[in-house]
DNA sequence: AAACCATACAACCGCGAATTT
DNA sequence: AAAATTCGCGGTTGTATGGTT
């Protein structure tokens, strides 16, 4: 049995895609649509997990995909976001149209959370007893510890987060509401979040 | 030129939640 | 209702690349 499990393992293939692996995953998603993975990895041929395919469809070869820099909104939405949000680095990322929760993640860790870090030196000075607790929780998901109570912090997160989306089309921030009607209508995080100001 | 180091980003892993059987 | 399977998330690791000594 664990045997088994070591040979499929040996079998799979790991580390970076080339680019006919990318071919093919394209084309079998394309002609058999998204999900079931474990499926597509076996079509496709590819000695790749479902696991593996899945990522690599949804970082990287998905439609839609904005490559390239942040620009200034963006970080600063990022910023914005994690403040409220903490590590929720998908709902994030979903208020990023083209970007990935992967590559926010992997922006906040490389650029902002230096930027971050030194913004909060810097307010300490002044201020006591920061906090790395998000001042929001969904309460979604709460298993991994590292988010927020929502009792504490209930600071200025309306003044801060006025615009919480910002759209490349117009070059403009989005006013709340018509956020929510739009891209958020039924997560009932954001839903809660954008209502609140009203209260 | 080469060894070393730092940075950025792609990919993997483990876990819990959701869904299916 | 329980077990098995699939999916999605966040943390972590691996690798390529560029800069410095």
């Amino acid at each position: 049995m664990e045997r088994k499990e070591e040979e499929m393992k040996s079998h799979v293939r790991r580390g970076l895609w080339k680019p006919e692996e990318d071919m093919i995953l394209r084309n079998c998603v394309e002609s058999h649509g998204e999900g079931n993975w474990a499926d597509i990895s076996r079509r496709s041929g590819l000695k790749r997990g479902g696991k593996s395919c899945r990522l690599r469809w949804k970082n990287y070869l998905r439609p839609n995909i904005k490559r390239g820099g942040m620009s200034p909104q963006e970080q600063d939405l990022i910023i914005r976001m994690h403040k409220l949000l903490g590590n929720r680095w998908s709902l994030i990322a979903g208020r990023l149209p083209g970007r990935t929760d992967n590559e926010v993640k992997n922006y906040w860790n490389t650029h902002l959370n230096k930027k971050s870090n030194s913004r909060k030196q810097n307010a300490t000075e002044s201020v006591e007893a920061p906090t790395d607790k998000p001042v929001m929780s969904t309460g979604v998901r709460d298993s991994h510890g590292d988010q927020g109570e929502g009792e504490e912090g209930t600071t200025n997160w309306m003044e801060e987060t006025n615009c919480l989306a910002y759209d490349d089309h117009i070059g403009s921030p989005l006013p709340l509401i018509s956020h929510y009607t739009d891209t958020f209508l039924f997560d009932p995080c954001f839903a809660f979040m954008d209502c609140f100001p009203l209260l």
